[in-house]
DNA sequence: GCTTGTGAAAACGTTCACAGCC
DNA sequence: GGCTGTGAACGTTTTCACAAGC
């Protein structure tokens, strides 16, 4: 559902708004903010309950509490990173210093050599013990950041660990039956923005 | 348009298949290897005009090479990157090793400390020099990865310079009258798949 | 017989317009 | 008066069903 993924674009906002606690912002405020139209910020909000008071707008802080609820992210969530090359550590180092909601615990490679390498203040762990470890950590969220072919594998491992939901920047599309995968394919993205500029589309997305 | 966002997934199985000069692919095939569904394709196809022969499927060296024509991809692209911290790094990386049609022809960084640093084979250039720079390499593509506060700065100073259209990472949403751009928000990806995972939704995209 | 290409239907997402409420 | 919440209109995207062609 398309509404979902703008709702932490919304709650980016809020958190930043809910700095004075008694702070109202108004559905044409935050459209300004993030680049969307009103109607649809309102619209987004109304498909998961009346947040707003009409004639003032929406408290900052009460409908960043119920975004944060919404969301499933009231307390820290744990995430799993299977890839530390170039890709998944820019990520995780992203993450690390940009977001406090989420965090990585743990972190694994394929290369042996790896093990143990400290990195943003976690340590790489074996693939071999993934499945454990995981599981045992109850982690459910995982990033894929490995090669094409080892993609579908690990999924299936996090799958069997216990994870739910899974973000995969590997060149692949997986799918699974059991769990949400939502697939970014970075090379995919950069050769339809070459379509674009012959085709002097403007706007854009997400 | 959904179409073309995924042309560059059949391109890159077409290649594979066009290996064997010969090979005709059928759209239930390509279907098999991207996740999508064969009807989806077609119609995909079918829009950009009518490649295929009934009965048989699709010449695989004939559709790729029409895809490519499609896409403006028939001769390599330059792209300008801006921003080598991590993801920018990350993802120059990425396409010097995976991507043979789009190459980063310029890098640029606002710290100058790091002005004529190598990386990947190019070396870090001042972002004072950018406009004239990047208009004389005639780039029409970039890839933003600054920190959200330069990103608005960074877009308008590429426009000037001619690019056309943009692939910003940067956490804001970008948006401009005079060219295409495409916004990935990581962080917002990665706290939309909690909600994902609390609702026990299935499949995925891209 | 097999697979493409396509009109029609359905699903989804966004924009419009305004009634309802503070 | 101002802003929310929402039904209706619109546009886009996906799925269905099948006729057309090798």
């Amino acid at each position: 559902m398309a509404t979902v993924l703008r709702l932490p674009l919304y709650l980016r906002e809020l958190d930043e708004l809910a700095q004075d606690r008694t702070s109202v912002v108004s559905s044409a405020e935050l459209a300004r903010r993030t680049g969307l139209s009103s109607e649809q910020i309102r619209k987004d909000l109304a498909y998961f309950g009346a947040f707003g008071i009409r004639g003032l707008g929406y408290s900052a802080v009460g409908l960043s509490g119920q975004l944060r609820r919404i969301l499933g992210l009231t307390e820290p969530v744990g995430v799993v990173l299977v890839g530390a090359g170039k890709l998944g550590t820019a990520f995780l180092h992203h993450l690390a210093t940009q977001e406090e909601r989420l965090r990585f615990e743990l972190v694994f490679d394929a290369d042996e050599q790896r093990v143990g390498e400290p990195i943003d203040g976690l340590s790489i762990m074996a693939v071999s013990d993934m499945t454990r470890l995981v599981r045992e950590a109850s982690l459910k969220l995982a990033v894929i950041a490995v090669p094409a072919q080892a993609a579908t594998g690990v999924l299936q491992q996090l799958v069997d660990a216990g994870v739910e939901a899974v973000l995969n920047f590997s060149p692949v599309k997986l799918v699974h039956p059991d769990v949400y995968v939502r697939n970014i394919n970075l090379v995919t993205e950069l050769e339809a923005l070459s379509y674009f500029r012959n085709h002097a589309v403007t706007g854009g997305s997400a």
